[in-house]
DNA sequence: CTTTTATCATTGCATCTACAACTATTGTAG
DNA sequence: CTACAATAGTTGTAGATGCAATGATAAAAG
């Protein structure tokens, strides 16, 4: 009947330490198609949310405006997306090049190889549990900007 | 009644996209002493397992080696722990000083704070749901070393 | 129209992350 | 004792991450 209502150990540190090893997981896969899984992750958002402008893709990416733009560059060097300019002289539009979306597709691929060798090391009820609450901490820590104090 | 026995998302991009929001909410809190949240966990680990080779602590961390190496720099630079020599030539042993035990204790009281914040913002059933979780995804992943096709 | 404010993207800086290759040392086999 | 293998830690290279500050443009105020 004892439900702590202190902080039982660090979720920053959990959740780092999973995505480590998570991260490495993936990785190993997407190497064979010259990916990182953060590119692929990029990539597949360009992809499917067509040209984009760079602050709604962080946005959709919870990343930094600045760590967007490095992120962009080795894959613009490597031909798979372009960034030009958008409406304004200020604004930019990223989008996936035909070369980009093959390398996508292929990645795809890779990726669900990688997806299911997770699901099957952990169980699938544990990796949906944990998308569902993954998911849910999201939405949570998305709507709420900033300040709390709610009641 | 449908149990869907395919992925429905890329657990690395939700554990990512998490992993990034949550840094940044404790960074945020951490700033004020002078504290990443990489070294805020790193310098406990040295505090709480006393003087410890890089490699167990890298085990420890989930961490690659060569992170660990480069990790630990700064924090020596700033005089928060020692990397001396172990029994062998070729082994380290990594303690903190006092100066770290003493950072370390502010750190904790201000790590404390981002955690409770954390759990008014989130909840805390679901925090526990989600350290319940994240523990046993890391306590799974950790034992299994490689390969897999286990029945 | 001009001044002020807000927005968008980038750059400077510092750190985190890891694989591959390397150095050095220890351990083992012969 | 010497040759070979295993281990411990570091360095090269490459990318990921974000805050603060900047440059440039657009929008709002006057």
């Amino acid at each position: 009947m004892k439900i702590p209502t202190n902080p039982q150990g660090c979720t920053n540190l959990k959740l780092r330490q999973l995505g480590r090893m998570v991260t490495r997981h993936y990785d190993h896969y997407m190497a064979a198609v010259g990916l990182k899984n953060t590119q692929y992750a990029l990539l597949s958002h360009v992809v499917k949310l067509g040209p984009i402008r760079p602050s709604d893709l962080a946005k959709r990416m919870q990343m930094d405006a600045s760590t967007l733009t490095r992120n962009l560059q080795p894959m613009a060097a490597q031909g798979w997306l372009t960034v030009g300019v958008g409406e304004n002289a200020r604004s930019r539009l990223v989008e996936a090049t035909a070369s980009g979306q093959a390398v996508r597709a292929q990645g795809q691929r890779t990726w669900k190889t990688a997806q299911l060798a997770l699901n099957e090391r952990l169980g699938m009820e544990r990796v949906l549990a944990l998308h569902d609450l993954l998911d849910s901490c999201i939405a949570f820590l998305d709507e709420e900007p900033r300040d709390a104090t709610a009641a």
